[in-house]
RNA sequence: GGAGGCGUGGUGUAGUGGCCUAACAUGCAGCCCUGUCAAGGCUGAGAUCGCGGGUUCGAAUCCCGUCGCUUCCGCCA
């Protein structure tokens, strides 16, 4: 290693590895990074120096510089160096137009290996895919790469703009806090023990929905927060145990408020970081019960038809009688076309069925319109007119597919929209350039809980709900429309808000309705009942998943992609190896002893 | 908790009963090479095919179990 300097320090500029041109020909300059590539010819050696600028090539010439070119010499990828050395620009048909810094190269006076490394367990400098446990062990390369580099970079540009969108429209940001109280509802609450009240627990925020409310109460009009949120659940590709919301709270605003100040951000964000074409603008709008009717999803991704289908009313008509008792029994029967899967074969079809059932079906109707003439497990019932009547009026043609379900509406919904979305993906339905916003609204406000025997809030037990329908809560609870909306993109829930309930009263009765006591709604939610008797103003807000917008703007698979430290699917960390035990002094300290998890194993 | 997919040198893949004494690419090590930029050439090391059991004359390959990862259902907004 050399540890003098050639060159007097106090005329050296350090500079990136991205920033060097043509017009720094002739500085004497220094880079630092890391070796992304060495090309050893003999006598040159290029080394390319990387950081999260750029790349810039440095060439080693013995006959110049014989003491840097022995150091480079041993020097290997990842190593992190120092270089110091004359811009020069390259010799003529060397330059590289691929690169940004491609005219000019450092000419190395001086070499500072600044660090070492071992081989690295994959390639830092490609792109190839590698095993996703051994990226998240070594998180750290992994995020060297340039994918990585360039979605972090993007994702803080994304909260930035974030911020500075809602700073110039009078928002402040208010951080509450990690450990609070736990509460039933919703998803499972991460506990967290501590030794100053052994055998309690706090709880990690869910979200800061009770805290964004008390600082309306606060007299805080405007609030918003970049807010981690904790769900002790299971995971998904979209789904981490800890993620991050842009947390937003207003007072004294409607729903039409609310959405539109998220339309803008988003429509911006849109245009700012993507190519993406905007298939509504202004966003699409659909009820809940419009979405589940014709897409069978709360999130239909609305870049493709293959719309649910009615045919109950075509087939009560026919002679066939199956559906019969379903439908008498206030159920439903529908279908989809599947464009072009009119010949697939036995073995497909049965695939097909199976799928069906593990979204919920009893069974799976289907009418193939393949090129050998109709195939059909239902043809035996019907006349061959009767058939073509179907297929002709939910506008299925040769060679199509055409699926049918006949069940409860919830079922039908699930099982249909759940195949519109597995073919939209098969058959590549949806355009991947193309952003297809749509907000959901009128969600029901509660739905009966068979197993609680009580009604339970389809969103958070604070939503408010449409004024006239406050009849229903006696009449017809399950009827009541919540003031709730979700911001829908291709398929995918982007966020959710409503307008609270802003009255004691109302939110007390909520409660009860949800099965609480009074002696309950005190202890588990005292702390916000009161604080609406305290002149709660109106208000409602919302909560942006962050996490998940970037995986679309990046076009990432799943969130771990746009995450720094992810946990997997298990919920562990692999680069840490959490959670551990602990030991047992901790345990003792919080007031714990443990029992197997599974008792009948132990 | 349930269902599917995957698991083969460091990495990414091929091989799906005998041609496997496991192949290819890349990486790694050594040597050669003064204008490369995915540098090139030569040589070499590196895998008991996730683990355990079974079927078979013979298993990376088939069966059972198990572990890990992942996707989906349940769960979760």
């Amino acid at each position: 290693m050399q540890e003098s300097f050639d060159i007097d320090p106090a005329q050296i500029d350090r500079f990136t590895c991205g920033t060097l041109r043509a017009a720094n020909v002739g500085e004497t300059v220094e880079i630092k990074g890391w070796v992304h590539r060495r090309r050893d010819l003999g006598g040159l050696i290029f080394i390319d120096l990387r950081d999260r600028y750029g790349l810039t090539q440095v060439v080693f010439n013995p006959e110049i510089h014989p003491e840097p070119h022995a150091i480079a010499s041993d020097v290997r990828n990842e190593y992190v160096l120092a270089v110091t050395g004359v811009v020069r620009k390259r010799p003529d048909g060397t330059e590289n137009p691929r690169l940004p810094t491609g005219e000019i190269e450092i000419e190395a006076e001086t070499i500072h290996v600044l660090n070492t490394s071992l081989t690295p367990p994959f390639y830092v400098n490609e792109d190839g895919d590698v095993d996703e446990s051994l990226r998240l062990k070594y998180r750290y390369l992994d995020m060297r790469r340039d994918r990585m580099q360039k979605q972090m970079i993007l994702r803080h540009r994304i909260v930035k703009y974030m911020r500075d969108y809602l700073d110039t429209r009078g928002f402040i940001e208010v951080e509450t806090p990690l450990l609070i109280k736990s509460t039933p509802e919703g998803a499972r609450d991460f506990l967290v023990p501590s030794s100053s009240s052994p055998g309690e627990f706090y709880a990690l925020p869910q979200s800061p929905q009770q805290m964004k409310q008390l600082l309306m109460i606060g007299g805080y009009d405007r609030y918003f927060q970049i807010a981690r949120c904790f769900r002790d659940e299971a995971q998904r590709a979209d789904r981490q145990p800890e993620f991050t919301q842009l947390d937003i709270e207003m007072s004294f605003v409607s729903q039409e408020d609310v959405t539109s100040l998220i339309e803008t951000l988003f429509l911006e964000m849109t245009e700012a970081f993507t190519d993406k074409k905007l298939l509504f603008r202004p966003f699409a709008r659909m009820t809940y019960a419009e979405a589940m009717d014709r897409y069978g999803s709360d999130r239909p991704d609305l870049r493709f038809g293959m719309e649910l289908q009615n045919v109950g009313p075509a087939l009560a008509q026919t002679g066939f009688k199956a559906f019969a008792s379903v439908l008498e029994s206030g159920g439903q029967v529908k279908a989809i076309v599947v464009p072009g899967c009119g010949n697939y074969t036995r073995r497909e079809i049965d695939d097909l069925t199976e799928r069906a059932k593990t979204l919920g079906a009893r069974g799976l109707a289907t009418i193939a319109l393949s090129d050998d003439g109709l195939r059909s497990p239902i043809a035996k019932f019907l006349t061959e007119d009767e058939i073509a009547a179907l297929t002709s009026g939910i506008g299925a043609a040769q060679g199509d597919l055409v699926l049918i379900v006949a069940d409860a509406p919830a079922v039908v919904a699930k099982v249909l929209g759940g195949l519109r979305d597995y073919f939209g993906v098969l058959l590549k339905l949806a355009d991947p350039d193309v952003f297809a916003y749509c907000w959901i609204y009128e969600f029901p406000l509660l739905e009966w809980d068979e197993e609680g025997n009580r009604w339970d809030a389809t969103h958070n037990p604070f939503s408010g709900f449409y004024e006239e329908d406050r009849p229903l809560l006696d009449s017809d609870p399950g009827a009541v429309r919540a003031l709730q909306y979700d911001l829908t993109l291709n398929g995918n829930e982007v966020g959710g808000g409503s307008i609270r309930m802003h009255r004691s009263e109302d939110q007390q009765r909520i409660f009860s309705m949800m099965g609480h006591s009074e002696a309950a709604q005190e202890e588990r939610f005292g702390a916000i009942i009161h604080a609406l008797e305290y002149g709660a103003p109106p208000h409602g807000g919302i909560a942006m998943g962050i996490d998940r917008f970037v995986m679309l703007v990046t076009g990432t698979e799943n969130i771990r992609e746009v995450i720094a430290f992810p946990k997997n699917q298990r919920g562990a960390d692999l680069l840490f190896e959490a959670p551990s035990p602990v030991d047992e002094q901790q345990l003792i300290d919080v007031g714990l002893a443990l029992r197997p998890s599974n008792p009948e194993k132990a």
